[in-house]
DNA sequence: TAAAATCAATAGGCATAGCCTATAGCTGGC
DNA sequence: GCCAGCTATAGGCTATGCCTATTGATTTTA
């Protein structure tokens, strides 16, 4: 049983007519007529009496007609269904993104997608890169915002902004008023660092090993505004990206000047899924805002 | 957008692999392939993430398999009901029948009909012929009896029973006692015949032109059970068909041996309509029960 | 009453569309 | 780095739906 024949059965049923139905559904008669023909043998029974002068419904094809009818609506619902969808602004995006960014970088771009996609739901995940992929393996997560680079080729990575890193010092520090320094020159500071699965740690640690430094690490923390209020303190000093200097803080911040202290940051979706509309709007904010 | 893409799409998305869906289709894997890929160019977006290990709906297909599912569950009722119905022995079955056979023939008909099929809905039309004949042309009604032959062959008949006429007469009339009569021995007689209107008044009377006698007609009813009582009385003479015999009257019937003084009875149906299983019973019932 | 018209069914030819096998291209696991 | 598994592509084949022309039956018109 095909579509197009319940097409013309309707149409014949509706003009009580085979030629007539045939016009309308714009194909030839013969053809219509071969159509309702394979349609009935495949029911095994008569839809229409043919009566010479008019064509008729048989009892059967009267009961049928309501069902035939309720499979080509259902069919146009499914159509308009994703007609609608397909370029809707609705819909739901999850945002993945890791803690030593959220604070910084998320709420202007939230604010603004709010504002632009009123009808889409928006929710926001705060976790650690290993996590945030898996939830973009699993879908549960749509794009996430990580540090750069990440490993594995399932993943499609957009990398939109390069930040320098700083170093976190104690106001009275003797670099403090620099305007640059190496991290040679921390040799002999403790250090304060993010706790062990923060990409950052990891950032800051390959920063300092290509300095030939070994940190001597004294505190550990999830967050960057504890490690500096105790830096304020002049515990010891430490490292942070750009983004996350706080003046609030009785911190002083100084420029790394080594080559390769900075921190890249991007959008990471799995490859190969395709991204609903606002999704890519999403994407394309990332990207351009800061451009 | 057709059925197989349909059942390929729910397929896929059960087995969320196109290969198992493939064989739990019957097709070979490109086969389906495209078909999917057909069905999304048509809806002018993906239904699937192609994650290399993996298939999974997008969103889109999230919202599409239900509809796809409702789609083929309206396909899989419709035949159902199909196939419920045209091998039932339910529905409706009107029966159309000439009163001059209506109370003499039908009865021992109906009873069993309702005894063999008591699911079917049925409905009897007395009506004299030129009134059946258009409700059948109405499909209003089914199936007529009438006396043949009828004009139009729009319609097809299927004799089952041909019975004599009989002349009813005054117990004390002359002939009353014979075993047979020629109409021209009615010469002389008063007439009662039905009404115009009736085909049996036209058979009667036609048998009369045959035996060259013009009968002269003093009353008109439109049932026979008048007539025979009014010749009870002794006030004339009429013609009555076999099954119209009526022993509790008082009549004497004497056979008429006019070589055509016969009535042919038969069942009548449109040509070209299709029968339902009732109605076939039906029609065999009657050309059964009497042969 | 005969000719013309209408309508569905049939016949025959053609093009498309779906299916197949073989293979490419890619990913993930060993 | 090779192998296994999966989907997409290519090429060929067949079936099927469509077309035109025609038949056959019936109805309307002249």
């Amino acid at each position: 049983m095909e579509i197009h024949q319940l097409r013309y059965f309707c149409a014949v049923a509706e003009t009580s007519s085979f030629s007539r139905a045939a016009v309308q559904s714009h194909v030839s008669q013969p053809s219509l007529s071969q159509q309702i023909l394979k349609l009935e043998d495949e029911l095994g029974a008569r839809l229409f009496d043919r009566l010479g002068r008019s064509v008729r419904l048989t009892e059967l094809g009267k009961t049928f007609l309501p069902r035939a009818r309720a499979v080509l609506r259902e069919l146009e619902a499914a159509k308009g269904d994703v007609d609608e969808r397909k370029d809707s602004v609705g819909g739901s995006i999850c945002i993945g993104v890791i803690p030593t960014i959220a604070p910084y970088l998320l709420p202007p771009h939230l604010t603004f997608f709010t504002r632009q996609f009123p009808q889409a739901r928006l929710a926001v995940v705060e976790e650690i890169t290993p996590v945030l992929l898996e939830r973009l393996r699993a879908s549960s997560v749509d794009i996430a915002i990580l540090a750069l680079p990440i490993r594995g080729n399932e993943f499609e990575t957009f990398p939109f902004l390069t930040e320098r890193l700083f170093a976190a010092l104690p106001k009275d520090h003797k670099l403090a008023r620099h305007s640059s320094l190496s991290l040679k020159d921390l040799r002999a500071e403790p250090f304060l660092l993010l706790r062990d699965g923060h990409c950052f740690r990891d950032t800051a640690i390959a920063a300092c090993d290509r300095a030939r430094l070994n940190p001597q690490i004294i505190f550990e923390s999830g967050q960057f505004s504890s490690i500096l209020s105790m830096v304020g303190t002049g515990m010891g000093v430490s490292i942070v990206p750009e983004m996350a200097i706080d003046k609030r803080q009785a911190c002083r911040y100084v420029r790394i000047a080594d080559s390769e202290a900075t921190r890249t940051i991007g959008a990471v979706v799995l490859r190969g899924r395709s991204l609903t509309r606002v999704q890519l709007a999403f994407l394309w904010r990332l990207r351009n805002a800061v451009a």
